[in-house]
DNA sequence: ACTTAGATAAGAATGATTCTTACTTGGTAA
DNA sequence: TTACCAAGTAAGAATCATTCTTATCTAAGT
């Protein structure tokens, strides 16, 4: 994920068919700048206020959601309520932790593959798949050390 | 998921420790009973209500986390934000419509048995694994009709 | 039946999110 | 370039779900 210009990001949004307002490309550029993580639109806004500080919360929720529908972004799944934002739109998972609350990105290919694998075998009726994902639920055995799953080396 | 009877009922509650009050009883009687579905606290509440005005809302809501907490009951994640439940405690997925928003429990012991295996394939650092399951996006293309989802005939 | 820790009813308080309205602006076309 | 207007925004009011508070009540053990 690297960081995009500006004029990148406006590019990104024009794309889609928005206009790119001054308020779009910051609220843009900070989400995407926080990739890995699943902020709420507070946070969101605590982290552009500084910088600009005539920008408001109403218009970050609001741009948040513009920028699900257009697909710029993703809404990640909670368990506590609330609306929590990610911004990597790659196909990927999440753990789960219930310890410290939070939702961490777990991206592994070979898994992507054995679900879309497993779900050719069956047949869906009335359904339009668009895609799928996994969630781990468990707990950080230490809070502050990161969480690694990784292949299993014979 | 056969209907219990209160007394089972109140024997579950207190085999968790929990009092068996007569709002348990009956909010656990309601919310067992939508098996299948993942209803929110008010529904719970509504479908109470008539047959018990007296219960507050406050204590559907106050009782439904004590069950979550027992693991009576689970919570369901959700795209939305708010607090939905799942009266059904086995492993399984779900299939969220976009559409009707929707969430429709998928149960396919194939699947739980392959990531079951994948896991097994994966060595997790600092993480004591709980649970997983499955999120299957998309939308019912008819939506008043059910979806199903089978194995492919050969 | 008596006791008491824990549970509840009622409604106030909180907090997140959405809505309203008057004002502003990006992008288009003259 | 300038003028225009559909769309976007700031500010703060309104709404809605959920939690909290406190006085009262009750299940279950003695």
């Amino acid at each position: 994920m690297q960081n995009l210009t500006r004029d990148e990001l406006r590019q990104r949004l024009l794309a889609c068919g928005l206009k790119a307002t001054h308020q779009r490309i910051v609220v843009f550029e900070t989400v995407m700048a926080l990739h890995g993580q699943h902020p709420v639109a507070e946070e969101v806004y605590q982290l552009l206020k500084p910088a600009n500080p005539s920008i408001s919360l109403g218009t970050v929720y609001k741009t948040l959601d513009t920028f699900v529908e257009s697909g710029l972004i993703n809404r990640v799944f909670t368990e506590e309520g609330g609306k929590r934002y990610d911004p990597n739109t790659e196909a990927h998972s999440h753990i789960y932790c219930s310890n410290t609350k939070e939702i961490i990105d777990f991206e592994d290919a070979e898994l992507d593959q054995l679900l879309l694998e497993f779900f050719k075998t069956r047949n869906m009726e009335n359904f339009q798949f668009r895609s799928c994902s996994v969630q781990l639920m468990g707990c950080k055995v230490e809070p502050d050390k990161k969480v690694t799953i990784q292949r299993v080396s014979k």
